[in-house]
DNA sequence: CCCTGCAGTGCAACCAGGTTGCACTGCAGG
DNA sequence: CCTGCAGTGCAACCTGGTTGCACTGCAGGG
C-alpha cells in the first residue's frame, strides 16, 4: 500500500471534529461503515472487526453504534427481516434505500428523488420521508439470470 | 346495535371468496383488523381476541397472519421498533405507511402517490415501492400541543 | 504521589418477537 | 371404524437487542 490507511484517517477526522473522544472501537467501526458498500449488520461488523484482528463485544458495538447515530454520523435501517443496518450518513438531506428481496442487503441510494409527499391525514405531523425500493440487487439479479 | 355483527361478516365473506376454510381464529384476526384504525401487531391482536372472550396461542396467531399475508388479504409493516403490524390489504397497488415517532403506531395512508421512482444504480431490478412517512399522529400531536 | 471520578469496555444475565417440533383435536372420506 | 389432514396449543428454542455490574485506564486535584 502506497499511501496511509485507507478511511481510517477519514473516520478519526470525523471523530475529531465532533471533539469526542477516540477509541479503537469508534474509529474501527465507522471505518468498516465507510468501506462499505452495502448498510452493515451489528453481526457483519462484528464478524469484519475480529476477522481484522480486532474484538469487539456486541454489547460495545451496540453502544459504539447507538453514540455514531446520536452524533448523526451514521444512520440505521430496519429491514424487514427486522434487524438494524447501519450505513455512514452522507450529506444528502432525504435518501432513499434498496433492499435485496434475495439476500436481504441494503443499499443507500444517492440519486435525486421525487419530492412530492402523499396526502396525509388531517392533524397528523409529517416530519420525514422514508423511501424504500424493494427487489433484486446487481449481484442476485446477475447469479439468478 | 341496530344490525348483524359489524365487519364480521366482511371478513367471513372475504375467507369464503378463498374458498379456503373459515376458522374461529382467521374470522376473529381479519375482523379486527379491519376494525382497526391502525396497523395492529400480534401482541395487540392477541390481547384484542382474549378481552373479547377468544383466547388464542401467539404461535396460531402467527400462523393465521401468515396465512392471511400468503392469500394477499393482509399486509404487514415492520416499523422501526422492529415489531410487525398487520393491517388489511385494500385495493390500492401502491400505499404509503405513517408511522408515530411517539406513540409507534403505523397507518395505512390511502391517498394517491406520487409515482416517481428514484435513480436506481444499474443491474438493480426495482419492484416494489415503499413509502413511510415519519411524524407524528393526530393523537399524539393533540396531547402534546 | 495517591485519590477520585468518569468514559469506555467486557461479561453475563435477561427480555421479547418470532419459529420449530410435536402431540392433540375434529372432521371428511373410504 | 380407520385414515389422513388442517388447525390448534404447548413448550422449547433462536436471535437481536438491552441492562446491570464489575474492571480498566486515564485526567485532574490534593
Amino acid at each position: 500500500m502506497p499511501n496511509p490507511p485507507p478511511n481510517h484517517d477519514q473516520a478519526t477526522r470525523l471523530l475529531q471534529q465532533r471533539g469526542a473522544s477516540i477509541t479503537p472501537a469508534r474509529v474501527r467501526v465507522l471505518q468498516l461503515l465507510l468501506a462499505a458498500d452495502a448498510a452493515m449488520s451489528h453481526q457483519a461488523l462484528q464478524q469484519a472487526a475480529s476477522a481484522s484482528g480486532q474484538r469487539f463485544d456486541k454489547v460495545t458495538l451496540y453502544r459504539v453504534l447507538d453514540w455514531l447515530v446520536a452524533q448523526g454520523l451514521v444512520h440505521s435501517v430496519t429491514g424487514h427481516d427486522r434487524v438494524r443496518r447501519f450505513s455512514p450518513m452522507h450529506a444528502h438531506a432525504t435518501h432513499a434505500h434498496f433492499e435485496c428481496n434475495d439476500c436481504g442487503r441494503l443499499f443507500c441510494l444517492h440519486g435525486k428523488l421525487p419530492l412530492a409527499r402523499p396526502e396525509i391525514p388531517a392533524g397528523f405531523q409529517p416530519d420525514r420521508l422514508d423511501i424504500t425500493v424493494h427487489g433484486r440487487c446487481a449481484d442476485c439479479a446477475a447469479s439468478a439470470h
